[in-house]
DNA sequence: TCTGGGGTCCTTGTGCGA
DNA sequence: TCTGTCGCACAAGGACCC
């Protein structure tokens, strides 16, 4: 976290274009031109990312596979390889680090970036963008729109701007890079629809429609106490607050992960209780997997069940030692499972670790006797040499104490 | 044969101790 | 002693993001 006194941050986002799709096109250079999608072959499966031939069909992210090849029936579909695109999006932010340490992933195809203190070095917001861009492209061959503004969700908006487009006629290169200059934001924002907004999904958009809103300048303009009566305090304080192109949010690049989890939507509905201790025993291990290669134990374990009607439920435990195995991990989602309704037909189930910290355990005794030999005695020395002479003594030493005090 | 998987953040309800 | 309330922590659910 920095803090300029005064002066005017310069915040870049960077946005890869179709990362997966493009990401797949450098490997198979014959798919050029044709409307390829990453994900969604399964048979439950949605869209990743579409290429933008794809997306003149309609085809978007989160579409269900089922209505994207129903769309686009000579489409490629194409299984994502996530391992891959993570070892090249750690190759963008190689050479975004170039250019600021102050570097935000929020994702991994795209990420923001603080530069303030890269103008002398690398010359003006523009003038960095324009670089990235041509150190990406030269280097890895792919391509990527950036936003420059003063804050990060101006930045953010500006760079959807900068993107290529694709509709019935065609695909439709983008400008690359657009800015928006200090004082200017409010103008940028305003013409925009109110769903540009980060933070307006289908709910919140469908209570802005109700009470008149359509553009961000309609969210300007109104009184703020109809907008908390229609959203809440928090939410319609910070909408607003983006509507006037404030974003005081600092760009972090030291963000601590705080929680690890798998899920899984099965191609078919789990009615049968082995089964579903089974793909537990996989979600588990998998979340053990990660957990331990951050070197990270969870103090809180929910498990996520969703049946065969899409309703979702939740259930967590926590303890008071952070668990980290796979073994823990199941004894603890196991007896939360016994709860699901299994006539109901499971569709997906997921753990997830949260509240972490590190894996260790509170030392136990045995713990020390493990390390000395035989003798009990090189235990007690072992405790004293540790923790000192008076940390261990016959139980018949200790005086009584008074109840309820520790 | 419609609805993934990785997350973060916020709201709401509830139990508990002061 | 009983009751209300306040603040807090936690669990569960949901909205939202890519």
């Amino acid at each position: 976290v920095t803090v300029r006194a005064g002066g005017e941050r310069t915040i870049l986002h960077v946005d890869m274009d179709a990362f997966y799709v493009s990401v797949e096109l450098r490997r198979r250079p014959e798919l050029r031109g044709r409307p390829v999608v990453v994900g969604g072959s399964g048979r439950r499966g949605v869209v990743a990312a579409a290429s933008y031939e794809a997306r003149r069909f309609g085809i978007h992210s989160a579409l269900p596979s089922a209505i994207a090849k129903r769309r686009c029936p000579h489409a490629v579909f194409l299984d994502g390889d996530h391992a891959h695109y993570g070892d090249v999006s750690r190759q963008v932010h190689e050479i975004l680090h170039r250019y600021t340490p102050l570097i935000e992933p929020l994702a991994l195809d795209e990420a923001f970036l603080d530069v303030s203190g890269a103008r002398v070095l690398h010359g003006d917001g523009r003038t960095i963008a324009g670089k990235l861009r041509d150190d990406i492209l030269r280097e890895l061959s792919l391509t990527c729109s950036v936003g420059v503004a003063p804050n990060k969700f101006v930045a953010k908006l500006a760079s959807v701007e900068a993107k290529p487009t694709a509709d019935r006629d065609g695909v439709h290169p983008g400008l690359g890079i657009v800015v928006v200059d200090p004082g200017r934001e409010r103008e940028f924002v305003h013409p925009l629809p109110v769903e540009r907004l980060w933070g307006v999904g289908p709910v919140t958009l469908e209570k802005l429609h109700g009470i008149g809103i359509r553009r961000v300048a309609d969210l300007a303009e109104i009184d703020i106490l109809a907008l908390r009566a229609s959203l809440g305090d928090r939410q319609a304080d910070h909408l607003r607050a983006l509507a006037d192109g404030i974003d005081d949010r600092p760009v972090e690049s030291d963000r601590a992960v705080k929680s690890i989890g798998h899920e899984e939507t099965f191609s078919h509905d789990l009615f049968d209780a082995d089964d579903i201790h089974r793909e537990l025993v996989r979600l588990a291990d998998a979340v053990a997997t990660r957990l331990r290669r951050n070197a990270l134990g969870a103090r809180t374990v929910t498990l996520k069940a969703r049946y065969s009607d899409f309703a979702t439920m939740t259930r967590s435990v926590t303890v008071d030692e952070p668990v980290a195995s796979a073994a823990d991990l199941l004894a603890l989602v196991d007896p939360l499972a016994a709860h699901l309704d299994r006539s109901r037909g499971v569709r997906l189930l997921g753990i997830s670790g949260s509240k972490l910290g590190p894996p260790y355990r509170q030392l136990q005794f045995d713990d020390l006797l493990a390390e000395t030999a035989d003798d009990p005695s090189d235990a007690l020395d072992s405790v004293r040499r540790r923790f000192g002479h008076d940390s261990i003594k016959p139980a018949s030493l200790l005086r009584r104490r008074v109840e309820g005090t520790p």
